[in-house]
DNA sequence: CATGTTGCTTGCAAAATGCAAGTAAAAGAC
DNA sequence: GTCTTTTACTTGCATTTTGCAAGCAACATG
């Protein structure tokens, strides 16, 4: 019987950040960056105007900082956000989406209307 | 200090198969379903027509099968999936969206046209 | 009935997660 | 400048999830 599952043939794909792909599949391809229950509330939180450490922190899903200091770390190797110095005048950084990040407006909003009209017991809130 | 994450009020809200929320974002709750590595590319494959557990198996990304099961029965719990008499004339089961789960149809494609448009090594396969 | 296929479950090692605590640089108060 | 707080993390560790291989029972096929 054949392998079912790996590529078949040929040198092994990889994404923009060099890792090894599971299948030239766009979805699986994205899901291998933001296929987990945290990174796509972190880039919420970007559309909505956050920019800090703390701000995600402050997001009412209470992200473990372990976990944020990671996905923060994978979305700069993929290149979906990128780190600027911060608008307050203080010395610190602040990490906002680029290009590659912001064109995920769509899959978001596709998103939040599934689950506004499949979940009743989810709303917008007032954040950003 | 007050706690930064939680409900935190009132009763604490639940979707639809029972499971408590994160919060009420509809994007937290939609994540509290699908967000892991394999469940979007199980329903890609039902949305591809396949139906069947060995299906399942067959995508190339090879999803392990105690995974996969896992991921069926939480679909089933969730109301995006049912089970149906298989049309092949025998007594196996097969796997269908319901509704719900047909509803994801625009965050897959969204999902799948940023993969097309920013991860080049992605293309779209000969597959259902 | 013998053999292969399908749709799982089980066992277990490895990895990821979640929580609490610790830390160091920067910012603000005095 | 010194003291305190905030910010942005890292570390340790227990728990949970994942991934792989194997096992197995119901069904299908010849």
């Amino acid at each position: 019987m054949a392998k079912s599952g790996g590529g078949k043939a040929g040198k092994p794909m990889r994404n923009q950040a060099g890792d090894l792909l599971r299948s030239p599949c766009p979805l699986a391809c994205l899901l291998d960056v933001c296929g987990d229950r945290w990174t796509l509330l972190v880039i919420r939180d970007l559309f909505f105007g956050r920019s800090r450490f703390k701000d995600f922190c402050a997001s009412p899903e209470g992200i473990p900082t372990n976990i944020l200091s990671d996905r923060l770390n994978r979305l700069l190797r993929h290149g979906l956000v990128e780190q600027v110095p911060a608008a307050d005048g203080t010395q610190r950084m602040a990490y906002q989406l680029t290009p590659k990040g912001r064109a995920l407006g769509p899959v978001l909003e596709a998103m939040r209307d599934w689950g506004l009209k499949w979940e009743p017991s989810t709303r917008l809130e007032m954040q950003g």
